[in-house]
DNA sequence: ATGGTTGCTTAGCAA
C-alpha cells in the first residue's frame, strides 16, 4: 500500500496542485490536513475524475482533515468521540484495504503557557485515549497527518532556535512518546536514521531555500504495519503556490 | 530581531 499524508493549507488555494499530485503519484491513500473549508467546497468531484474518493471532517475556515482512497473507505468515524464539546474538525477514521487509517490534524498550541497550548496537550492525551476506546495495537493501523510536534531534535535544522517552542516543547514531545507507547511507531524511522529530513518549511524567511525546516508530518503505525521506503516529496514544496508543507510518502506491507 | 508570508475573510486571526 502506497500512502502519503499531507497538510495543503486550504483545498480550495491548493485544488491544481492536489490533482496534479494525485495524477502523478497515484497512493493508495492519501490523508490531507488543513481542508480550511466547509464540505461543499471538497473537490469532490475533481479527485473522483482521478479514481479517489475522499470521506472528511470538515469545517469552515479552519482544520478540516480528510482520507482519499482509490477503494472506497469503510467505516467512517469523525472526531475525537469522547463527549467533549469540540468544534474542531482534527480527526477522521476509516478502513481502506483492511487497514484502519486516522487522519489527524494536532492542534499547533500557539504559544507556550496559552489556552491554545493548554488544548494541544489535552487533545493529544484525547487521541491516546481514543486509541485505547477505538483501536487494537495487535491490527494494522496507520495514525498519519500534521501532529505540529518534531519527534527529536534531528527532526529539526536550527533546534537551539526551536527549543521551548510549541513544535519541539518537551511536554509536547512526551504526549507523543506516550501515544506511542500504546503501539506504534514513526514508520518513516524505521527506513531512514539520518538528520535533515523536513516536512515543513515557513513561508517566511527564506526557509525552504535556507532548509530551515522541520519535521512535524507523522506517519504512525502498529506493529502488523511494515515500512518498506519513505520519503518526504519536497520538490511540492517549490514552484508555484506551495502548501508550506511537503507530502510524505510511505510504502508499507501488511500482515 | 515579535519581523517575515500565506489563506480565509474582510482587518484581523491562525499558522
Amino acid at each position: 500500500m502506497k500512502l502519503a499524508t499531507w497538510n495543503v493549507n486550504s483545498v480550495r488555494a491548493r485544488e491544481a496542485r492536489l490533482c496534479a499530485w494525485l495524477a502523478r503519484h497515484q497512493p493508495d491513500v492519501l490523508c490531507l490536513q488543513e481542508l480550511k473549508g466547509s464540505a461543499d467546497v471538497f473537490p469532490h468531484a475533481a479527485v473522483a475524475a482521478l479514481g479517489y474518493s475522499a470521506v472528511l471532517a470538515a469545517q469552515r475556515t479552519y482544520n478540516g482533515v480528510a482520507i482519499l482512497s482509490r477503494t472506497p473507505a469503510a467505516a467512517v468515524a469523525l472526531g475525537l468521540d469522547d463527549g467533549v464539546d469540540d468544534p474542531q474538525a482534527r480527526l477522521v477514521a476509516a478502513t481502506v484495504a483492511g487497514v484502519r487509517i486516522l487522519s489527524v490534524y494536532v492542534p499547533n498550541g500557539g504559544e507556550v503557557g496559552s489556552d491554545k497550548w493548554a488544548y494541544k496537550l489535552d487533545w493529544l492525551a484525547r487521541l491516546s485515549r481514543y486509541l485505547e476506546r477505538h483501536a487494537r495495537a495487535d491490527e494494522p493501523l496507520v495514525v498519519c497527518g500534521d501532529f505540529n510536534i518534531a519527534p527529536e531534535d534531528r527532526d529539526v535544522a536550527v533546534p537551539e532556535r526551536w527549543r521551548g517552542s510549541v513544535l519541539c516543547h518537551d511536554d509536547a514531545r512526551a504526549r507523543l512518546r506516550s501515544l506511542c507507547a500504546w503501539g506504534l511507531v514513526d514508520l518513516l524511522r524505521r527506513v531512514r536514521a539520518e538528520a535533515g529530513i523536513y516536512s515543513w518549511w515557513d513561508y517566511r524567511n527564506l526557509a525552504l531555500a535556507r532548509d530551515d525546516g522541520l519535521r512535524i508530518d507523522l506517519v504512525l503505525g502498529t506493529e502488523g504495519i511494515r515500512c518498506r521506503d519513505a520519503a518526504v516529496d519536497r520538490d511540492e514544496r517549490k514552484g508555484e503556490k506551495p502548501s508550506d508543507h511537503a507530502p510524505v510518502v510511505v510504502e508499507l506491507e501488511v500482515s
